[in-house]
DNA sequence: CACGCATTTTTCGAAAACGAAATAACCGAT
DNA sequence: ATCGGTTATTTCGTTTTCGAAAAATGCGTG
């Protein structure tokens, strides 16, 4: 029974596909949800044959039911695809004052725990030198969202769309951080923040800052 | 000029695909970095012709194909899809102290920005009330990645994989938050840190804790 | 403007993927 | 066992995607 035989009587109908885990992702689901192919079908727009056919590796998926049947499911695809595919013990610390640093004008940066690769967020901690704000100064501006908490001193964030805000140190905010902003540190001391930031798109945080 | 007069000369043709924004995405990034095609399809094993037919909206991509376009391209799969999905200028602002708050027997979460929906990432500060490492309880665990930034006191964190850690004020830490892990602060005083989590998978935080 | 040379677009069979419908497997209840 | 109904799998013809090669487009040079 070797699978040299191929008696070519339809299709070539092998099972030799079954590469991608799509199909063994879904099979799971509709065991834990107890769903059938009709339902799932129903759902997602996907021919019941088609799913069948999938689950077992007979064929695999054009890109747009890729999406149609991750819309269906209400998971992102990347939840298909990569069932598990982190890897899946990493790590890094970085003690404090030991990152990465990297000085620009108004703002020192010290990247955090930059040593994990492939990451899709980006962490530092900041040092918020300029005390005035300069309207002539192009706005920083990245792909995502950012996220930031005042670690001590007082910020005053400024953004294109909004009037600045005032942040002491406990607060915190998220916002789309393709609107331009700029930070400045009120009263005498220099303002030091923590930063979170979408690395999407960006090979790194350098690449990130730089756009 | 209808859409009716489909010389069927060859095959359909028709340039009514173009459905998906894979192609503009493409052709954008060829753009910015000067690739040419015969470029991007060495690295990424797509033939030139098809990127050519993409480009075009005279195809859609198999899946596998927009997998190989990604990786060759460095890129995650969602950054094809959605070169700019996220919403413009929106922004949370959470004062300290006045997050969702939620208590558990070892720990006090306060769910920051979490007004933001559709958002990848959930932040928090949580205070460490356990002071003792009890191997009976069961891991912490979660799918994605945990960054731990300590605000205040001294932490230990356990992990299954690795031996236990311990960080004082300042230290951070980026790990696989599917490995196993728990917190317990040192000293007498509870620990203090910021968290900010992957929700790739899960709707909001609480659901992404729960799992 | 004719000639290379690099790049893009189109053409054209072969190989997949698709849905609808036919077939098969499964499973309680008679 | 033998029905009925539900669920899963296979078959089959149509539509779509693929790469290789051919044709077309650009473009600097003599």
């Amino acid at each position: 029974m070797g699978k040299g035989d191929r008696t070519k009587n339809t299709k070539v109908t092998d099972d030799a596909r079954a590469a991608n885990p799509i199909g063994k992702r879904l099979r799971q689901l509709r065991k834990e949800h107890d769903w059938t192919l009709a339902e799932v079908a129903s759902r997602t727009g996907i021919s019941v044959g088609t799913l069948s056919k999938l689950e077992h590796g007979k064929t695999d998926l054009n890109f747009s039911s890729v999406n149609k049947l991750a819309n269906g499911l209400g998971l992102p695809v990347t939840d298909l695809t990569n069932p598990a595919s982190s890897l899946q013990g990493r790590r890094a610390i970085t003690i404090g004052g030991q990152g990465v640093m990297f000085e620009a004008s108004d703002m020192s940066y010290e990247v955090l725990c930059s040593d994990v690769a492939n990451h899709r967020q980006g962490y530092m901690k900041v040092v918020v030198k300029s005390h005035a704000f300069d309207p002539d100064l192009p706005w920083h501006q990245h792909k995502g969202q950012e996220f930031l908490y005042v670690l001590s001193g007082r910020l005053e964030l400024h953004t294109e769309l909004y009037q600045p805000v005032q942040l002491k140190a406990g607060d915190s905010i998220l916002f789309d951080s393709s609107m331009g902003h700029h930070y400045v540190s009120l009263g005498r001391k220099d303002a030091e923040i923590l930063i979170s930031m979408s690395l999407e798109g960006y090979r790194n945080v350098s690449d990130a800052l730089e756009s």
